[in-house]
DNA sequence: GTCTATAGCCGGATAGAC
DNA sequence: GTCTATCCGGCTATAGAC
């Protein structure tokens, strides 16, 4: 199944199904190049070290995610103040056409988001901000006008609660579907798992604060 | 400052605060061992592989955390059916109490936890679900009980996202405190964290099931 | 039990021919 | 742009003296 892509694909097709996979330090270069079927060192040509193949990997991929679903908030914000579970699922759209440009794009792209904030010391996590950045605050933006009982405080924090359960569930999500499927016999795709984690999310987001919150 | 306890104490002292911090497969032998100030031969002496080395460190923890959690849940169960958000927070106080077995336990255990379930290939899931399967499984049938309207398929699902929320938002609760202090003037510790965490994921955990998870 | 020394391997990166 | 060959550093693990 050789592919016939030019060298520098490739490399980035080889590269993000095993970083999605094994995670960034656990994937060697050497190990990229071979199911590549491209020389080692060719890596270093094209993309200078293994720091920013790492950048280009997800690059690819938010590149087409970011404007898309802003456009899906956009066109939200445009006939009224949407709730939470409205928002959330705007964006499962966007998420499940990556499935298009690529195969099995949305759980890849979830599954590098997932170790990109966890794995590395920071360094994702300060190109996605700086990079991004505008479609992030949009975003912050709505969530919180949507909520006005939280306060901006509150919601950064719940917020980064959010971020935690869909990147450590897209990381796991193989794991938990096999578990899944042996236990009760249940069938899931990335999909499925994605509508199932919304309603969570939403409730979570807009409990009101507590005793304890408040003090 | 150096650590009169034995090598074997010292070892898994320097070796837990790096494994938090970095991650296992981003810390060396080399690297702990000097911190120790120790003999780098001595691990493969006291512990066979830094493999095992990672499952002591672990298990130093676990076998304080999931007795004293076991019990606190006895003594929920033996006046009622407690509520969910009573569930999470009798756990706060057996890992609060981890700070007085070691400085900073309770941060590094549920970093060391979020480490473990994310990076491994599920060694360490494996080694924890064996070595505390008894407790995880009264865990879950307190929970189940607490919230019958939600069937133990979902119930699995939805105790995997809060397992997710509670390890990253560990694994980065410094970047995390940081961003806080910096943008919203605010002071935070482990505590504060686990007390804003846990409304989030009662709420979720107990959402009534929409029409599409139901399909 | 603790040390030094080193084996043996694998990693990222590069030089230089083609 | 692509190849081979190689550098060099870091890693885990172990052998063997003390």
């Amino acid at each position: 199944m050789a592919n016939r892509s030019d060298t520098k694909t490739r490399i980035l097709d080889a590269a993000e199904k095993l970083f999605a996979e094994r995670g960034f330090s656990e994937t060697s270069l050497r190990l990229i190049t071979s199911k590549a079927e491209v020389n080692l060192a060719s890596v270093n040509y094209h993309f200078g070290s293994k720091k920013e193949l790492i950048r280009a990997v997800l690059a690819r991929y938010l590149d087409v995610f970011m404007p898309a679903a802003s456009q899906e908030l956009n066109k939200l914000t445009a006939t009224g103040r949407p709730d939470l579970d409205t928002i959330f699922s705007a964006l499962v759209r966007p998420l499940l056409d990556l499935d298009k440009v690529r195969v099995e794009g949305t759980r890849i792209f979830l599954q590098l988001l997932g170790r990109g904030y966890i794995e590395s010391q920071g360094h994702l996590r300060w190109f996605i901000t700086t990079h991004y950045g505008e479609h992030l605050d949009r975003f912050v933006q709505v969530v919180c006008q949507s909520a006005p009982h939280i306060p901006p405080a509150e919601m950064f924090w719940r917020l980064h609660f959010t971020l935690g359960t869909v990147v450590f569930t897209m990381a796991s999500s193989d794991a938990l579907m096999e578990i899944a499927e042996a236990d009760f016999k249940e069938q899931n795709d990335i999909e499925s798992v994605i509508r199932k984690v919304i309603p969570y999310m939403a409730a979570g987001v807009a409990v009101p604060l507590t005793q304890a919150n408040r003090e």
